[in-house]
DNA sequence: TAGATTGTTAATCGATTAACAATC
DNA sequence: TAGATTGTTAATCGATTAACAATC
């Protein structure tokens, strides 16, 4: 959240901000704010605030964007796609090296760009040139096995879009990207309105 | 996540779940479920545990699953068509009503058996058939602009995918999904092993 | 030097956990 | 009746807020 409101800022050129002001913004106490960001290092100088710029870069520093990441998809569905066409990766360094689907009718199409490759070819794919993070676009029936398979083959984290708990080791790194889940709360903001 | 859980185990045939049982599958304490559990009513029974079918149909009461509610989406963009495609949301009570879009391409094409409508026809079909939720899948360039359209003709929330903040007022339901947000965790889980 | 604002400690608050009586 | 397990109170813990000295 930090990072994505530096970002803003930085982009509007604002060149300091205040805990006081961070705080209106974010609808957080200025408090929080520093004892936030104190936890990580002390990125501020009293009497002038923080330096957007500087403290932005240091978020991403913690959060590993200044770390490149290879992502590769698997599921070429609406989704899968989507996933594929999304533009902004690069902002948080990440960069798409392969798209997998097991439909015959798309293997072999071109997404952005890119062929969509077998998911025969996937093991091999993987075993060769390794994978930070696979998002995982496939329907519910297979995401488990396939997550199992690919964690074995050298894939170092997953993000999650099948909505069923992959049952993975709890240390393994797994995102859940589960929509339901949000449009469930929006339905709960709704009652009694 | 209870409503998630328990619709599995009914969909598995399980019949009944203890407190003690459901914090292992959930990874957390007995006493945090039983609190949960008790600050909406007393769901379960001493000496039994909790009947999973009247659980699960009991938290879906809470979250508003039992109420029909109507999205439409607005940007049938590659993210806007995985939505429109998406099956699952009647499994939350939700249908999908419309699809619109700016790009005179797309307009008219059918997306799993709706055809996209132009943006210059949303005005008049929200005024019409309300909404209860938008999907709002566009360019952040102009998201807060229709958004802040939208809820004045009458949408009652917003489900939104631009990386961007919508600056309604904070009473009016929003549910930000901002899929670089969650690559970005992943990216943090990676750092350092 | 005076004003501003951080870094940091202490106080408060709320959430989680433990314990157990109630009761199925 | 005995065993199991909830509902609920009390104890603990951690997170948030307030306050202020340090310092730019």
């Amino acid at each position: 959240m930090y990072y994505r409101y530096l970002g803003n800022l930085a982009d509007a050129g604002v060149e300091r901000i205040s805990s006081r002001e961070l705080s209106e913004a974010l609808q957080m106490t200025a408090s929080q704010i520093r004892q936030d960001l104190n936890n990580f290092g002390g990125f501020g100088q009293q009497g002038y605030g923080y330096n957007v710029e500087k403290l932005h870069a240091e978020i991403g520093k913690i959060m590993g964007v200044d770390t490149p990441h290879s992502l590769i998809i698997i599921g070429a569905g609406h989704l899968g796609q989507a996933l594929a066409g999304y533009a902004s990766y690069g902002k948080r360094n990440f960069t798409v090296e392969a798209i997998f689907d097991v439909n015959p009718e798309i293997i072999g199409q071109e997404i952005d760009g890119r062929v969509v490759k077998g998911m025969d070819e996937l093991e091999a794919f993987v075993k060769e040139n390794g994978a930070d993070v696979a998002a995982l676009a496939v329907p519910k029936s297979v995401a488990v096995e396939i997550a199992r398979n690919i964690r074995d083959w050298g894939v170092r984290a997953i993000w999650n879009f099948a909505p069923i708990d992959l049952e993975l080791p709890k240390e393994f790194p797994v995102e859940n990207v589960w929509l339901l889940d949000s449009l469930m709360r929006l339905s709960y903001d709704l009652k009694d309105r």
